[in-house]
DNA sequence: TTGTTAAATTGTAACTATTACAAAATAACA
DNA sequence: TGTTATTTTGTAATAGTTACAATTTAACAA
């Protein structure tokens, strides 16, 4: 818990029991959760808080970077992730799943002497995932 | 108008005036529109239409790839593009242009061998543009 | 430890993009 | 030209998010 608090005070944020719970859950649970599935899960322990809130905070954590927001091409709700390392993510198109994918690649270096000055970089796949792959090869063996 | 004819007849669709609007609006508009704004341009000449065709049609035009949709971080609305050839999107952090990268990367090479099938890819590049880099310069030559 | 104040939290209402649905209109084809 | 399945239209509903005002609280000073 000390590490959040860490964090918030490096940013000038009041140190808040709801915005510990939101780093928490968003650092224990690496699944890409949207504002609404933070909201829930905080809820069971914390019945009065209110969904605003997890936006208020969401907003102003995104803002002071110490967490990530990204949305999804079929998808019309922001998913956010604990501050991590680059990764981007690839999503299976049977099953909806989200996995990080963790091989870099070279980006950003190609745009050196581009006309745009580019500083970030944002991307996803689309596929079929490991799993299912698995299961239809199980299926063609019957 | 005969070229849109002939791709919605390859795909079975009927044609209408409201599909044709669409194609022609997204072919000759290459600015990545949303559905708002297409409605709003096709209206000013057909003022009976609704926008529930333009999202039935967007839809099924998605599905028949005849056009693309996409969606960027920062915003929740859809954006779409006549088929074009794969490439990226620059957006300027400043002006919020969106520019087309037509630098080619390996995306997809990479995965040959990767544990998922890696089928399609979606990337977005986010900095400051050649426009607003140059307004920059001129401001500090005063 | 208490009082003060600016910031955070809450609940409700509003808003935007999209989808659902049913009635009316129309493209395609015989 | 008539028939029918598809498309279009308008309205209402929904999901995710934001605006706003009242209440509460963290942080800091006395």
């Amino acid at each position: 818990m000390e590490k959040y608090v860490k964090e918030l005070k490096e940013h000038d944020l009041k140190i808040t029991s709801q915005r510990l719970d939101i780093l928490s859950f968003l650092d224990e649970n690496r699944v890409h959760p949207s504002a609404d599935e933070i909201y829930k899960a905080i809820k069971i322990n914390s019945p009065a808080l209110s969904k605003t809130t997890i936006y208020n905070n969401i907003d102003v954590m995104v803002k002071n970077n110490i967490i990530k927001a990204f949305r999804f091409m079929d998808s019309n709700e922001l998913r956010f992730d604990y501050k991590t390392t680059e990764h981007y993510h690839f999503i299976c198109r049977k099953c909806k799943n989200i996995y990080d994918v963790d091989i870099s690649l070279p980006y950003l270096e190609k745009f050196e002497n581009y006309k745009h000055k580019v500083e970030e970089f944002y991307g996803d796949y689309r596929g079929i995932c490991e799993n299912c792959l698995n299961k239809k090869k199980q299926k063609n063996k019957k």
